[in-house]
DNA sequence: CTGAAAGCGCTTACAG
DNA sequence: CTGAAAGCGCTTACAG
C-alpha cells in the first residue's frame, strides 16, 4: 500500500493525497473526507524513509550515551530521565533511535550517524569521560540537548540538576542535625558530576562556616558499591572519621555503610550518611538511606521541550537547572538527640 | 555529501560507488581503493532513508513494550535483557528504534508502525496484559521475537527463562533446608509470568511430595513492593503462616518482609523468603534476599541471534528457554540448623 | 569491469 | 481546489 494506490482508489492525484496527509488547507472538504476514509479503511501508513528522503526530516531523535553504553543503559538515573524524555517526545511526534556503539566504533563519529539517519535532533547522556566526537556533534548544526552534560554549540542546550543545591541541602541537613565534621566520598577526578558535587559541597561547608578537612575527602574509581566500600576502608585506615559523610551516589553510600558495619560502626549513631540519586534500594536497606532525589521526570520533560524548540528554531539553546529534593530516611539520625551530652559542643 | 558527489570526485559512476559500498566483487581493485579513499576523506555516510526506500531494508529493529511503557522501560529485568540484546544486535549491524506509544495510541497498530519505519524485525517485551495488536504483528510477515512472551507466528519466536525450573529450584532449596509448609505471593491473575511461576511452584511442591495449602497462596495487584506488603498482611490476618514463602518478584518479597517485620516476625528465623529477579536491592536489604536470577544477558543475546536468523530466513522461529540460577543470601536460613529440636519432624 | 536509467514512495513548487 | 512533474539519494537489473 502506498500513496499512489490511495490516490487511485480515491480518484484523485498523488499530490492531493499528500496534501491531505500533511494537513494542507487548500483541499476541498469533500475530497478530503473521501480520501481520509480510504486511508482509514486500508490502514495506510506512509513510508517514513520516502518522507524523510523528500523532506530531510525524519521525526527521529537520536539517543547517545556518551560513555560506556553498557553501564548507562541500565543506569537507574538516566533511564528514568530518558523514560520521561521519551514520553514527552512521543507526544511531540517523535520516535527515538538508539545508536549502536559497535557499528561505528572505530570512528566514533556521531555526526555521521546522525546524518545517516537524518535525525532531527539528539539527546546526549553524560558519561564518565567525554568523547571528543561528542564535541563535534555539539558544534554541528544538529540540535542537541545534553543531560548532565554542558553542551555549548549554537544549536545545543542542556539540562541538569542544580549541583550546588544538591550539596548545599546536604550540608544544611547535617548542620541542622548538629553534625560539624563533614566528609565526602566521590568518584574519580575525571567525573564531572562527582567534581561538581564535591565543589558544591566544599563551598557549602564554607558558607555554613564549618571547617574543611581534606583528610575526610576520599574517592572511588566509579560510582558503584565496591568503590564506596574501598573508599571507606581507606578512610577508616586513616584513623580519623568525620561525624557525617556525603557520598556522590547511593551505591557509593551503600558500599561505605557495608565497610562501616564490618568495623562495628553504627549508622547513624556513630556516623551519619547521605547518598545521592534515590535509587530504589535506598528504601530497603538497613538503615534506609537518606539521599538527594533529582527530579528525573522534570529533567526529561524539559529536555524534550528544549530540543523541540531547538529543532523548530524557536530557541537559541541555553540551559535549565532543576531543583533537587532531600529525601530524609534513617541514615542520618541526629547528633543533637542521640547524644545529648555532646550537644553542648 | 551524497553518492553522486563521491562518484564525481572519483571520476566513476554512481553505480560503481554503490557497488563498492555494498561489497560487490565485480569492481577492479584499483577503482575500489580510489573510491574508498575519497569516502574515507569526506566522511561520507550514505543516507539510510534512501537506502531503505530502495531496498525495503532499514537495518532497524523495532522495540515494543507490550504493556504500560512507563513501567517497562525502567523495569530492571527487561532493561538488562534489552541492553544485552542491543549490544548483540549492534554487532550484527542493526540499530534499535523505540516506538512511542502516544503517537498511534488510538489504533495501537504496531504493524502499521513497523511498515512505516520498514523495520527488519521486532523484539516484543512482555507486559502485564496482552494487547490484541501484538497478536496482529505476531501473525504478520515481520520477524518478531518475544521476551517472556510466547509468540506463535510463522516468522516469530521467543525466549524466556525456564519457569518450571525457577519454581523447582526454590522448592528444592526450601526442601533441603527443612521447610515443608510452603506459601506463595504472586501478582494478578492476568499476569502470565506470575501464573507460570505459581503453576510451576505447585507442580514442584507435588513433585517433592509436599502438601499444598491454598490458604498460603496470596496475590497482589502487580509485582511491586506495596502489593507484597498488602498480600502478606492478608496472609497474616488469616492466622496461619507457612514456614517459607516464594514471592514471584523481589519487590513482592521485600514488601512481604516489611509486613512481617512490622508484626515482630523475624526472617529467616520465623519465616523464610525467596524472591525472584535478583534486582540490585537484594544485596543491600536486611536480611539480604535469596532469589532467583535469570540469565538476562543470555536471554538478550539469544533473542538477537534468533531475530537475525528469522530476518535472514535461516530459521523457522521456535523458542529458547534459559536456565535460571538460585542466588543464596540470608533470607532463608535453615530450619534444620536454627531449630534443631524440630529437625526430628 | 563500468555506467545509464528506471524505480523506491514521498513532497513541493508550479501551472492551471 | 487539483494535478503533472521534478527531485530527494540510493539500488539494481541490464547493456556494453
Amino acid at each position: 500500500m502506498n500513496i499512489k494506490k490511495i490516490a487511485e482508489m480515491a480518484g484523485v492525484s498523488v499530490s492531493t493525497v499528500s496534501k491531505i496527509m500533511n494537513n494542507y488547507s487548500d483541499v476541498s472538504e469533500k475530497t478530503k473526507q473521501r480520501v481520509l476514509e480510504i486511508i482509514e479503511q486500508t490502514g495506510y501508513s506512509p513510508s517514513n524513509s520516502a518522507k524523510t528522503l523528500a523532506t530531510k526530516k525524519s521525526s527521529l531523535i537520536g539517543v547517545i550515551f556518551a560513555g560506556e553504553f553498557n553501564v548507562e543503559f541500565t543506569h537507574p538515573f538516566f533511564i528514568e530521565v530518558l523514560n520521561s524524555f521519551k514520553k514527552q517526545m512521543g507526544v511531540l511526534g517523535y520516535d527515538l533511535i538508539f545508536f549502536s556503539n559497535e557499528k561505528f566504533i572505530s570512528s566514533g563519529d556521531y555526526f555521521a550517524r546522525c546524518q545517516h539517519f537524518h535525525v532531527d535532533g539528539c539527546v546526549i547522556i553524560s558519561g564518565q569521560k567525554m568523547e571528543p566526537a561528542i564535541r563535534d556533534l555539539d558544534m554541528s548544526s544538529i540540535p542537541c540537548i545534553g543531560v548532565d552534560l554542558e553542551l555549548k554549540g549554537k544549536k545545543s542546550g542542556y539540562v541538569m540538576s542544580d549541583n550546588y543545591q544538591i550539596s548545599s541541602k546536604v550540608v544544611e541537613h547535617f548542620y541542622l542535625l548538629g553534625y560539624r565534621e563533614l566528609g565526602f566520598i566521590g568518584s574519580t577526578a575525571d567525573s564531572d558530576i562527582s567534581n561538581r558535587r564535591e565543589a558544591g559541597y566544599i563551598k557549602a561547608i564554607e558558607d555554613f562556616g564549618l571547617a574543611m578537612n581534606p583528610t575526610w575527602f576520599v574517592h572511588g574509581e566509579d560510582f558503584f558499591e565496591a568503590s564506596g566500600y574501598a573508599a571507606m576502608q581507606t578512610l577508616i585506615e586513616k584513623g580519623s572519621l568525620p561525624q557525617a559523610i556525603f557520598a556522590a551516589s547511593d551505591l557509593l553510600a551503600l558500599g561505605a555503610i557495608r565497610a562501616l558495619k564490618e568495623h562495628g560502626l553504627r549508622i547513624p549513631e556513630d556516623i551519619a550518611i547521605i547518598g545521592c540519586d534515590d535509587i530504589e534500594a535506598c528504601k530497603y536497606t538497613s538503615p534506609t538511606l537518606t539521599t538527594i532525589r533529582q527530579n528525573k521526570e522534570r529533567l526529561g520533560v524539559l529536555a524534550a521541550h528544549m530540543l523541540f524548540d531547538l529543532i523548530n528554531n524557536q530557541s537559541e539553546g541555553g540551559s535549565f537547572v532543576v531543583e533537587p529534593a532531600l529525601i530524609v530516611r534513617e541514615s542520618c539520625g541526629s547528633r543533637l538527640n542521640a547524644k545529648p551530652h555532646q550537644s553542648s559542643l
